[in-house]
DNA sequence: CGAGGCCTTGACCGCGGTCAATGCCCGTGG
DNA sequence: CCACGGGCATTGACCGCGGTCAAGGCCTCG
């Protein structure tokens, strides 16, 4: 929870009561290394926080499991696509560690925000950040090779190669397992 | 200003009054073909809705002009990555038709919001709008070919290969001009 | 009428995809 | 405790999409 707090700070500062209300609407999960938190065709309705372990958001391509995304501690994930329509979800979750992690009620956090501004603005920040990402992301897969790509990610996120299998980061870059393959043994 | 008040209760219904006070802080204006909206370098501080026209963002890579992003009537235009962050952004604006267009001023706005939350949770929606918006396109970057993205946007817009040069389509498509030329060809 | 922008087309090339064989690591059961 | 099976990574052979460079045609506008 303290983590949470501290998370929260960075995008906007609530009083001690508002973060005690999202508090109560939260519930705690532990999930073991490749269990489901979310399956494809539901509707998101949570939000959570990743206080340890990793996460991917994932979904089916013509039979092909692609990476969508990936989580590290210290994050939220969220099907924002779903989320944000209200529509049943083509993606799912699934941690890839052993995680710790607080679910937010969705409908219960909209009915937070009709009650205390301050809530409905620090989630607005939130996702805002989240919107930025996703738009440097789209500049990344348009003009940059894959190889580049590798490095940006390496670069920003080193410990991501030891723990998550080769195939989800090949997928998540765009490419084949097969070609990220390639692309490493050309850097040593 | 009728058609902005139409454009905002697709997303959420706000108050007379609460639409009189957006309208205070707005601007109204009317731009001849390639002319600049905004430079590339400065940080945008103002939200922009397309009444009339045809407008796009783009960007230099490597002294290529690259289109961000294109954008029909009745639409926003902002350079979010730079008005979330609230840093100079690499990207430009300019109209590739005459175009009228109604600037909204983003620092009064968010003061707005500060007194009146309608405003805010309006604004939010529009944002969340774009950014589904967003991750569905890095889908279609991720795992379709240069042909399918190109089908895919003239059934969508058909209108705009019309209006629209081919350099600017191309790279919107993240891919070349010649190339874009090619996969027309083959499509007769 | 000439200049410049835009689109097309040809020749060639390289990145990354596909298919398939092989090696390696690890968990499970006999 | 070892043997086997399955998942994961590597590597080779081959191919096709889309990039690059360059030439040429066609509009548009001054």
């Amino acid at each position: 929870m303290n983590q949470l707090k501290k998370y929260f700070d960075d995008f906007h500062v609530i009083s001690q009561d508002s973060f005690e209300k999202i508090e109560k609407i939260t519930t705690q999960l532990n999930l073991k290394k490749k269990e489901e938190l979310q399956a494809i065709g539901k509707t998101c309705k949570t939000i959570y926080f990743l206080e340890k372990g990793l996460a991917r958001i994932y979904y089916l391509k013509d039979g092909n499991d692609i990476t969508d995304n990936l989580i590290l501690e210290n994050n939220m994930i969220v099907r924002v696509e779903s989320l944000f329509r209200n529509q049943p979800s083509r993606k799912a979750i699934e941690v890839l560690e052993d995680s710790e992690i607080i679910a937010i009620d969705a409908q219960k956090l909209m009915n937070l925000y009709d009650e205390n501004p301050q809530i409905e603005r620090l989630f607005r920040k939130i996702f805002e950040a989240s919107h930025v990402e996703t738009i440097n992301r789209i500049e990344s897969l348009q003009f940059h090779s894959a190889e580049e790509r590798y490095k940006e990610l390496i670069e920003k996120h080193p410990e991501v190669i030891k723990r998550v299998s080769l195939k989800h980061i090949a997928s998540y870059l765009g490419i084949t397992q097969v070609s990220l393959s390639r692309i490493r043994a050309i850097q040593n």
